[in-house]
DNA sequence: CTACATCCTCAAGCAACTTGAGGAGCAAGC
DNA sequence: GCTTGCTCCTCAAGTTGCTTGAGGATGTAG
């Protein structure tokens, strides 16, 4: 009935050490334990990696996913609400870094490009990316 | 003539422990001291801090950075057009990057959206962002 | 029965810093 | 001259989200 944590592992594409820092964390609540002492995992406990995987690769911290997952084992109705609010401030989170991203792509670009002009004809070192990186 | 570490600090940007840091990490090259044993800065320490600021804000290593003060010091000419290679493939790791983002903004957006519809009248715990997520 | 894979726990390592402890120096106000 | 308070010093540990390794027990297959 009950399955391992390799087992897990290979099911929900987080690696056995990773697993078992999830649980350190709470992440998991508690893991029953097979007679062996070894940890035994049910399909609830599947699913449930499966959504950390999902929330983490979605970039929530462990302590959002963890707040995240509490919001839905409430009974309380404001909780999901929360959840929204959380999601929407994370999408803000995304924006500022993607914003920032555009821009660096452009001056690497703009770098790469004129210092490729400099450079094919032996200049160097003052490398204009230097420079321009300089100013 | 020289410049102490809060000094510097400020006028780079770095804090202090970052700039100490940088030191420890071989960034700065050897960074006299004053009679009474406290670091003195020149104005080309402050330069190249201020390079090195950069490039970290472009999203390159230490590793990387080092590489790239130490190519821009060689008298190899060579080196210029490795540091546009560095560039070049750098662009390319911010590109994937931002592909990312897009996508995870695009999910959340979505996610968030639904859930406000789902969750204004009430419903909850199972909130439609988790459901949805859970898939 | 002997490999070999898998599991266990604890501990340390990674980036790139930040934070804190504990102590000394220096400049200014009284 | 003395106290207050800021800056500086070093060394050590904490942060995040894991990964990697040591050292040892157990399970499985040939």
């Amino acid at each position: 009935m009950s399955m391992t944590i390799g087992f897990v592992a290979e099911k929900t594409c987080c690696s056995v050490a990773t697993i078992r820092y999830y649980e350190e964390k709470g992440l998991l609540g508690r893991i029953g334990r097979a007679a062996n002492g070894r940890r035994a995992y049910g399909w609830p406990d599947i699913g449930r990696l499966r959504l950390i995987r999902r929330l983490r690769d979605l970039g929530f911290g462990i302590d959002a996913v963890r707040t995240l997952i509490e919001a839905m084992h409430s009974p309380d109705s404001a909780a999901c609400l929360d959840v929204r609010d959380l999601a929407l401030s994370h999408i803000d989170v995304i924006r500022a870094k993607r914003a920032e991203l555009d821009a660096l792509e452009a001056i690497l670009t703009d770098l790469a490009a004129s210092c490729s002009d400099a450079c094919r004809n032996g200049h160097s070192p003052d490398c204009t990316i230097i420079e321009a990186i300089r100013a």
